[in-house]
Parts: structure tokens; sequence; C-alpha cells
DNA sequence: GTCTATAGACGGATAGAC
DNA sequence: GTCTATCCGTCTATAGAC
């Protein structure tokens, strides 16, 4: 059997993702080399440059994705009357994003800092910077008191670090995930 | 009144991880050159390796003490009894901590990735790695269920993760303290 | 689409004068 | 304790051949 489709034959540039994700999780975006990522591919730093146009490129190719969904879960959670079923319902959808996203989600984490100078720089402005606080009026109110907003925040921080903390273990991921939703509802009930 | 004992005229130690810390919590340890330190304090790169042997070693000179502190509480623990009265003073304890070291600790979230690949190198083996492994073990017991474990860590890192994030706003620190405590104890019940 | 070669800049660190 | 001057390594990015 023949291919004949229009499917890339090398797909050489998800490959520089993959590769690229891992290593700036692993072991952070600026002590990782373009050449590095080019070498564990068998290919040239010029190759890469042929996909991306920059070092920050790249890592805006697999963010993008990941903060389209969490726009989408405050633009839904926007347009919802509050009260305890949006609540609920917020916490699963960010929930199955991060679970989803775990590797991409870890990478921020890791290069909390290198991330924050990219948008400064960048027309995408608030692109890395304070969704969470949005989330947080969302949960508790824009004017709620400082106890909820506090316990709304913990119960996002809570959702992402542990689910960073335990993906990759031998932990089961729908029992994590009930447990998160657990932790989150009794934070915010 | 003329200066008579052996305090340092200038302190430009001091003064150096000041700088330091400032800067490499809001850009980036690696995103800071010890040239843009010297530049701020009005003295050359070559003054800082007179005080540091590196860059390294500034970071070295101000989490050390952090990090000896939550060791400190570690040990405590170790020592006690098992049960809620132990889990709550530890909480006490490390939300002090955390409370007190905040700068420190943003620094040390905004820049995980160069935390960890410095303990690698050196000889400080796990002094920035998972501690916190040893805090859940201590209140959740070592073979506790997933469910209590992954509750424990929740109630660490939203400890830490919140402080640092209403650290610095207009928030009266000891309602922030009470807070924090009874989400811990909450998750940990 | 991938290569070689290189430009161009900046980093950490050291030597040695004062 | 602070300076000037410099070494040497590495990095991102580009030009241009194949």
């Amino acid at each position: 059997m023949q291919r004949t489709g229009a499917a890339p034959r090398t797909d050489t540039r998800s490959r520089v993702q993959k590769v690229a994700l891992e290593l700036f999780a692993e072991q952070g975006y600026e002590k990782t080399s373009l050449r590095e990522i080019a070498e564990r591919l068998g290919v040239t730093k010029a190759a890469l440059y042929y996909h991306f146009r920059s070092k920050e490129d790249i890592v805006h190719s697999f963010t993008d994705d990941y903060f389209d969904a969490i726009d989408a879960v405050i633009d839904w959670g926007k347009a919802q009357p509050p009260g305890d079923a949006t609540r609920r319902e917020i916490f699963d959808r960010y929930i199955t994003i991060v679970l989803a996203g775990a590797e991409v989600f870890r990478f921020i984490e890791q290069n909390r800092a290198s991330m924050q100078s990219m948008d400064s720089v960048k027309e995408r402005f608030g692109r890395f910077r304070s969704r969470l606080d949005t989330m947080v009026d969302l949960i508790a109110g824009p004017d709620g008191p400082l106890r909820d907003r506090v316990r709304a925040a913990a119960a996002l921080f809570a959702a992402s670090t542990t689910c960073m903390h335990f993906w990759g273990t031998e932990t089961d991921v729908d029992d994590l995930r009930a447990i998160i939703f657990e932790i989150a509802t009794d934070l915010t009930s």
C-alpha cells in the first residue's frame, strides 16, 4: 500500500515540537539551545529555522492551543449565570484541560520567568499573564470577600500543581481527576 | 556621632543580594546578567566576584537560609508522634516560613528550571528537590491512600502559591495567614 | 527541506593594577 | 574592595549552496 494523501512524509515540524517541549520542560527554556534540539533530531539548526521563525516561535506553537482552551472556559463562564453549578462546571473543564495538556503545563510551570518576559515584548500582551485573576473573579465574584478569593485561587493552583506533580507517576488519571475535583469543590463550596 | 563598631561601612555584599533577588525574581535568573546587577549598583562585574564565587553562589546565599528553615520543620515533624496536632503545627510553621521568605519563594517559583539544573551539578544533591515529598509523607503517612497524599500535596502547594500570589498586594498578612491555615486544615482533616 | 559557514552579540569568569 | 581589560565559550539568527 503506497502513500497517496497530502500528509507530510517526514513531519519534521511536529517532531521538533515534541522534542523541544520535552527539553524545555526538563532542563528549562534558556538552558536548551537550538543546537541541542537539532542534534537530538539528527538535523541542523538551520533546518529548524525553516519550520519556525525563532526559538520563541516554537514555544508559541505548543502553548497557543493550551491558552485558547483556557480562554474558551473563561468565555463560557462569563456567559453563564453565577452559581454553584457554573463553578463546578468551570473546574471540571479546567481540570480536563490541565490533565490533557499536562506536559505543556509542566513546561509553563518550570519556565515562568521566561514566559513572562516573552509576552512583555510581543504584541501577545496578556497571553501568558494572569488569566488566573479572571478565573478567580468568575468563581468568587469580582467583589467577593478576601477569604473566598484566596480559596478560589488556592483551588485553581492546587488543581494545576497537583496534576502536574502526580502526572507521569503510576497514578490512574481518573482517580486523580476525581480527587482534584473534590478538592476544588471543598475549597469553594 | 562617629562610627566605631565592626559593622561594614558600605555592605556591598548585602546590596548585591537584594538587587539580585529582585532581578532574578522579576525577569528570571538566566535573563539577568551580572553586568546588569553591577550596573544597577554602580559597580563593575569584577566587584561582584570579590563577594561571590559565581553567579550560582549569589543564589545560594539567599536560598540556603530558606531551605534550612524548611529542613528544620521536617526534622521537627519526624521527631513528633504522627497525628492531627503535629499536622497543624507543621502547617503553621511552614506558612510562617513561606510568608517570611515570600520574595525568596517567588524567586524559586519563577525559576524552577534553573534551580533544578543547579543542584544536579553540585554536591548539594537534593537541596532544591522534593522536600515536598518528605512533607507529604509526614502529613499523610508514607503508605497513606492516594487521596490523602494528593490532598496533603495540594495543601502545601496551595499554601505557598497563594502566599506568593497575594503577597505584595494590599492584603493584610495576618488575615492571609488565617485563611491559608484554614485551607490547609480543611484539606487534611 | 536540509545543509555549511559565519556573522554578530553577549555571557561568565579571570588577571592584575590601584 | 573596586577597577580596566580581556579571554573564551556559546548562543540566536542569517546567507546562500545543493
